[in-house]
DNA sequence: TAGGCGTGGGT
DNA sequence: TACCCAAGCCT
C-alpha cells in the first residue's frame, strides 16, 4: 500500500497531512505519556494544568498540580473556596492573576454550566484566563475534539519548519503561525497531535541545541535545511529593565511571628501578603509608627545585602531590614497587617498568598 | 496594541 | 553575572 494512503482514515474520512502524520507517529513512540495531567484525564484536570503551565515549566508545575488536586479534587470544591485560599496554594508559582481567574472560572462553570466545561471554542474563550490556545488544548486533550494550540513550543516548531523569519512579537508573524497551526491540526487524533507537537518542541526542537537528527520533520524543515534552526524563531531585541530600589521590613517578635501586609490590588503581587515594602529612604521609625509599635520595643536591627529579584519587565533591588521587637499586644492587627508565625511560612504550608521573594526574605533571614 | 504580570532553569 | 525564556492572557 502506498504510504500516502495512510493520510486518509477510511472509517471517518479524517485527514492527516504529512506534518501531522509525522508528528503523531513520533508522539506514539517517543512522546510523553506519564505527566500527572495525562492520567485520569478530565476537562478539569487538563484546564488546571494548562493554566499552571502558562509560561511555566513542567517540573515547576508538577508539585503544585498535585497539591491543588488534593485540596480541590473537583471543580465544585474549587468554586466553593475563597480566593485567598486559592492564592495560598499558588504561593511561589507566579503570575497570580492566573489563580484569581482560575477561581472566577470555576464559579462560572459551577453556577452557569452545572459543573461541566463548555465544549466549543467560543464559550471556552469567554472564561477568565482561557485564551485561544488554552481553549484549543482543553478541546483537544480532554474532549476528543479538534482544538488548535499555539504555545511557545508550537511557535518554535512551526516557525522553524516553515522558516518564518519575522519577529515573534509582531502581529503578522503570530497570524501566520496561527494559520499554519490551524492548517496542520487534524480533525482525528487531535489529542495525539496536540500533545505531540508540544512534546516535540519540548524535547527535540528545543530553543538551543535542538536534536534535529532525531526529529521526524527533518526532511522538510525549512530552518534545518538552511542550517539556521537555532536562529529561529527571532525575537525583537529587548530594552534593559528598569531597577527599582525597595526596602523590605521583616519585623519579628519574640514569639517568632512576622508582620505581613496585604498588598495593593493592582501591580506586582497584587493582593498577596508580604513583609512591608517601602521606598528606599523610608525609616524604621515610620514603619513602626504605622504598626503602632514604639521604638523602644526594638531589640535588634540588622540590614542585609540587597537581593536582586527580576520580573519580566523590571527588577527589584530589595534591601531586607530585619528587626526583632518585644512581643506586645498593642501592635496593629487589622485588615492590612497580620502577625504570621514564621513556622507557617513554607511553600507547602503557608495558608495565605505570598510571593516567592516574601518567603525567601523571611526564611533566609537571621531572625529564624 | 504594547506592556503588565513571577519564577526558576539553562547557558 | 547577565540574559533568555517556558504549555499566554488581559487590558
Amino acid at each position: 500500500m502506498p504510504e500516502d494512503l495512510h493520510w486518509i482514515d477510511l472509517k471517518t474520512g479524517g485527514y492527516l497531512d504529512w506534518f501531522a502524520r509525522k508528528i503523531n507517529t513520533w508522539q506514539k513512540a517517543h512522546g510523553r505519556h506519564d505527566l500527572p495531567w495525562q492520567q485520569n484525564i478530565s476537562a478539569y484536570r487538563v484546564w488546571l494544568s494548562e493554566i499552571m503551565l502558562q509560561q511555566t515549566q513542567v517540573e515547576t508545575v508538577k508539585p503544585y498540580f498535585l497539591r491543588f488536586l488534593e485540596k480541590y479534587p473537583k471543580i465544585s470544591n474549587l468554586a466553593r473556596a475563597s480566593t485567598d485560599d486559592v492564592l495560598a496554594l499558588w504561593t511561589g508559582l507566579g503570575y497570580y492573576n492566573r489563580a484569581r481567574n482560575l477561581h472566577k472560572t470555576s464559579i462560572i462553570i459551577h453556577k452557569d454550566y452545572q459543573g461541566a466545561f463548555p465544549s466549543c471554542l467560543h464559550r471556552l474563550t469567554e472564561l477568565p484566563g482561557i485564551g485561544r490556545s488554552t481553549a484549543g488544548a482543553i478541546l483537544a486533550l480532554s474532549m476528543g475534539k479538534r482544538g488548535v494550540i499555539l504555545d511557545g513550543n508550537v511557535k518554535r516548531v512551526l516557525s522553524r519548519f516553515h522558516f518564518i523569519e519575522g519577529y515573534l512579537e509582531e502581529r503578522a508573524t503570530t497570524d501566520e503561525l496561527w494559520r499554519h497551526a490551524d492548517r496542520h491540526t487534524p480533525a482525528i487524533e487531535t489529542n495525539v497531535y496536540a500533545q505531540g507537537i508540544m512534546d516535540l518542541g519540548a524535547t527535540i526542537c528545543t530553543r538551543s541545541a535542538p536534536a534535529c537528527s532525531e526529529c521526524p520533520l527533518i526532511d522538510r524543515c525549512g530552518a534545518h535545511l538552511r542550517n539556521v534552526a537555532t536562529q529561529i524563531p527571532r525575537r525583537k531585541p529587548k530594552r534593559k529593565k528598569p531597577v527599582k530600589d525597595s526596602l523590605f521590613f521583616i519585623i519579628c517578635n519574640e514569639d517568632n511571628e512576622v508582620i505581613v501586609e496585604k498588598r495593593e490590588e493592582s501591580g506586582v503581587w497584587a493582593g498577596l501578603w508580604s513583609p512591608p515594602e517601602r521606598c528606599k529612604d523610608y525609616s524604621l521609625g515610620k514603619i513602626l509608627g504605622e504598626l503602632n509599635l514604639h521604638e523602644d520595643t526594638v531589640l535588634h536591627k540588622t540590614t542585609e545585602r540587597p537581593i536582586k529579584h527580576s520580573f519580566t519587565h523590571f527588577q527589584i533591588q530589595a534591601t531586607p531590614i530585619y528587626v526583632r521587637v518585644r512581643s506586645t499586644d498593642c501592635s496593629r492587627q487589622g485588615a492590612r497587617f497580620r502577625w504570621i508565625n514564621s513556622d507557617m511560612i513554607k511553600k507547602e504550608k503557608v495558608d495565605i498568598g505570598m510571593s516567592a521573594l516574601a518567603l525567601k526574605l523571611i526564611n533566609d533571614g537571621p531572625l529564624g
